[in-house]
DNA sequence: TACCAGGTGACTG
DNA sequence: CAGTCACATGGT
């Protein structure tokens, strides 16, 4: 493996603009209403995005659309509406928490949660059951429309690949490693986080398709892939 | 067919 | 604190 490297806030800007022309926006968080930016946030916990969809279709047409009546509707009810998204036991929990958390302490507006300043407001989700950091950090972003950085399994990935030097291994030391470059600033952010998702989903997958990468040159893990990938593109004639 | 997907909490040494 | 495991459906 070639030496780690600490990147520069211009590479992370570049990696931005390459991942940005590369897809164009990506008009994240795919939702209606910060309520389903944090019921999409706990059901997409380890799971695609397109399964989570129908689940919040089948959770509208169960009349399961408000605080209220995820925190009054039986718990097999929840998960039959859920059961798409798997994990469906865990998950009606964890919506059951929340609306428990948002009713009884927030009259059931999540508008009042999102009053607090950001860093409050994290520690708050964060001591809901179910809320982890990742979770925690969608709904700050994407429903609050606060910043905070979101980390997942795909950014860290391709910040393994690209041999970027990472303080340690945990979520926060990959947070940390994009905000204390990155502006402060929600729509950079917001994209960001998207842009990095589109990439690891698509091109830097468990098995990467390093031919055609948009990073491919600054990438310390696709350059080493370069004979394969030649030898690929020659098999695809 | 076997592997993988936008994590989290519980448990262990 | 760091590692390991269960949780579960659906697409490729």
């Amino acid at each position: 493996m070639p030496r780690k490297t600490n990147p520069s806030p211009e590479l992370l800007m570049q990696v931005y603009e390459r991942l940005l022309a590369d897809q164009g926006p990506r008009h994240w968080w795919p939702a209606e209403s910060p309520f389903e930016v944090i019921v999409g946030a706990v059901l997409t916990q380890n799971t695609q995005w397109r399964t989570v969809s129908p689940a919040l279709d089948r959770m509208k047409a169960a009349d399961l659309w408000t605080w209220e009546k995820i925190l009054a509707a039986k718990t097999p009810v929840l998960v039959e509406a859920i059961r798409p998204a798997g994990y469906f036991n865990g998950k009606a929990r964890k919506l059951k928490e929340f609306a428990s958390f948002v009713v009884n302490e927030f009259e059931g507006s999540q508008d009042a949660l999102f009053e607090l300043d950001t860093s409050v407001l994290r520690e708050r989700l964060l001591g809901v059951w179910g809320i982890g950091e990742e979770t925690a950090d969608d709904i700050v972003l994407y429903a609050a429309n606060k910043p905070s950085f979101v980390m997942d399994k795909y950014t860290m990935r391709i910040v393994d690949r690209l041999g970027w030097r990472v303080s340690g291994k945990k979520y926060a030391d990959y947070q940390r490693l994009f905000s204390e470059r990155l502006p402060v600033d929600v729509p950079l952010y917001n994209e960001y986080h998207a842009l990095v998702d589109g990439h690891g989903a698509k091109v830097c997958r468990t098995q990467p398709k390093c031919a055609g990468c948009c990073l491919f040159d600054l990438c310390a893990t696709g350059k080493g892939n370069l004979g394969q990938n030649a030898l690929s593109l020659q098999g695809r004639g």
